[in-house]
RNA sequence: GGAGCGGUCCGGGUGAACGCCGGCCAUCGCAGGCAUGGAUGGCGGGAGGAAAGUCCGGGCUCCACAGGGCAGGGUGCUGGCUAACGGCCAGUCGAGGCGACUCGCAGGAAAGUGCCACAGAAAACAGACCGCCUGUCCUCGCAAGGGGGCGGGUAAGGGUGAAACGGUGCGGUAAGAGCGCACCGCGUCCGGGGUGACUCGGACGGCUCGGUAAACCCCACCUGGAGCAAGAGCCAAUAGGAACGCGUCCUCGAAAGAGGACAGGGAUGGCCCGUCCUACGCGUUCGGGUUGCUCGCUGAUGAGGCCCCUGGGCAACCAGGGCCCUAGAUGAAUGUUCAUCACCCAUCCCGAAAGGGGUGGGGACAAAACCCGGCUUACAGGGCCGCUCCGGUU
RNA sequence: UGGGGCGUCGUCUAAUGGCAGGACGUCAGACUUUGACUCUGAUUAUCAAGGUUCGAAUCCUUGCGCCCCAG
């Protein structure tokens, strides 16, 4: 697992979602897991992790007690629609798990998006604009 | 016009913006030790009728070859279709409905075993509680007759039960009984029809044969196991990995070796047989566990679709021709926003009505994960076709 | 996604096809000055819908829910 061996990271401005901003192996999950912080926010759980890199990624955990397969994958493509849209008001450098709630059943996307909201502004108040990268990495 | 039955089709359309996934082409000494991947641009593609449940069947892959018997499992009216099926088509029988039509795990209970609680006299080689009839004895009574004891006949009647040993009627009898007769049921035989399930007709028997096999079982037929996380390949360094040879005994032989016998372990889902391989250790040789990546992986060399022609078949389906089509992810691609048209609901306005317009709201079930054939279950709203019954009009 | 297993009072568990039983709970009463302990009584269940059977928790079919294993 080689942090500094990242191929060539597209452009990080705009509004493009590719893979490159997505958590994509268990691992990675697993650690974010043990090591994140925890921000509650209605029907989302954040879990929080700084990673090294110039950019924040993101992950979604949507378990099958949220709903069947159709629910999971609408709650799944709000989110990564949110993600993209707001992805410029997070800081960077950020490793976010973003776990749904089976609360989140019938939520309409406004819901989702408050929601969304509420995370946005806790990792603002808990990594403010000029971030400094931390000295040693998580383990 | 009303009520209903069956079949079949659809599952909103058009356009715009920003995104996502993969394909082809081009560019980039962009990343990585390699396998391989990434970025950017262009062009075209991107969920369902059930994609679901995972209830069956098959393809495909591996298990060394996929064999025989037993056990186990599955299916169960008949004939056909199919790659196969527990599916489909046609028919038979039974049940339901006035009918269109629907439903049925629909073989065997006279091969054997088991079970049939409670109630009831009796629950399976029947039996006798009450009752009915009757013989004899005692007794009461003037008598008719009554009561009791000991016997015999009976299975009509009673009550119980899910079920009581053929049913109904007439005759018959002391009372009764298939004891006799008629019809029905049952069984056997004969004849006709049908490939067959079965059916039609006749004769005879004379009632002996309860239910339960979605109880064991019998009969007939089918059946090896696991599953794409199967499986195959690639890559730097360190092996504990892999392949090959060597087991014991006997005979022949000087030896090399040849032949025969036997034991142990393992694979073949279980057991037996058969077949195949040889454990440990030693020697020789080859090379790579894990991580990661690629292929498998999306099909034009298809069990593909349409049902448009031709032929066969009642049909399912088959043969030939024609046309059409096919997402490929792997923390898993289809979303957000807007415009507009069509549909449904509520409400308001115009209008005599037909209808027109405004505002607000609504659109189900459910998303590929190797592929295919079925089954089952879920589903807003709608289109089309055929048929049945009832009522009205001409 | 594939494979496997299980559903009985509120909870944990029993029940050869024949009245669904027990323990811990809960409630009420008794005992006690009160409480605890104890005693007595009550309460409440076969995941759902069909079918086989005289009769189903049990057998069959379909559906629903939960759990486990495989990266």
């Amino acid at each position: 697992m080689a942090e500094g061996a990242a191929p060539r990271v597209p452009q990080a401005t705009g509004e493009r979602f590719p893979k490159a901003f997505r958590l994509l192996q268990r691992r990675e999950f697993l650690e974010v897991q043990e090591g994140g912080q925890k921000l509650p926010s209605d029907c989302l759980l954040a879990l929080v992790q700084r990673n090294n890199r110039a950019h924040s990624r993101v992950g979604l955990t949507v378990s099958s007690k949220v709903g069947n397969a159709v629910v999971r994958a609408r709650l799944r493509r709000v989110l990564r629609e949110l993600f993209r849209k707001r992805r410029a008001q997070w800081p960077p450098g950020l490793d976010v798990v973003l776990v749904v709630r089976s609360s989140a059943k019938e939520a309409s996307f406004a819901q989702v998006s408050r929601a969304f909201d509420g995370v946005t502004r806790k990792l603002q108040r808990l990594f403010p604009a000029p971030t400094v990268p931390p000295k040693e990495p998580a383990p």
